[in-house]
DNA sequence: ATGCATGAGTC
DNA sequence: ACTCATGCATA
């Protein structure tokens, strides 16, 4: 048998439709739409996801819906995320006209985490840092931290969070 | 919607 | 120490 068309005609079989990036994007986009029309909201499709007892499979923060609806996430994550979510979407639909409460418990006093805010100065120099070097050394991000005047974990998890927004399907630029 | 952070897994 | 998936807190 000549393989002469060798993988040219193969296509089909490599290059399934469910990580495809067009095919991603229509989903998400579906998703949203669909769950709009439901009248959930991104927190309640992630609590319920664990109503859906899938082996394995929990429940979501409303960041993560979010970001799955507007596709930064990275590729992987939205290829996880999509049967998942496509499952809650077709059960949600089915189940139409029932009503799920989930009250939430609640208890006193916990301890809040809190958010460092890196100002808009420091964050132009990052930048620019970055620019150059995505990757500095622990040495460099010392000294990256000593000038800025922010702590050394501050500017590393800074960079790490850096790189990974690169690697999202869509990077957040307004336009 | 997004910024900074955590934790598990990896190299 | 990094990547990757994920989330709390907040704009």
């Amino acid at each position: 048998m000549a393989s002469a068309v060798g993988a040219a005609a193969g296509l089909a079989s490599i290059c399934d439709s469910e990580t495809d990036p067009r095919e991603l994007e229509a989903f998400a986009e579906r998703f949203k739409q669909r769950r709009i029309k439901l009248g959930v909201t991104q927190a309640d499709v992630g609590s319920a996801l664990a109503n859906l007892k899938i082996p394995g499979v929990g429940s979501l923060s409303q960041s993560t819906i979010c970001r799955f609806e507007s596709l930064t996430l990275s590729h992987n994550n939205m290829i996880a995320l999509k049967p998942i979510l496509q499952a809650w979407l077709e059960e949600a639909e089915g189940a139409q006209r029932e009503k799920m409460n989930k009250p939430e418990l609640f208890n006193g006093g916990e301890k809040k985490r809190k958010r460092t805010s890196i100002a808009a100065p420091e964050k132009r120099s990052l930048e620019a840092y970055f620019a150059v070097q995505p990757r500095p050394s622990s040495e460099k991000i010392a000294a990256i931290a000593e000038k800025l005047d922010l702590k050394k974990n501050v500017v590393r998890v800074w960079f790490c969070n850096q790189r990974q927004k690169q690697k999202r399907m869509k990077f957040s630029a307004n336009y």
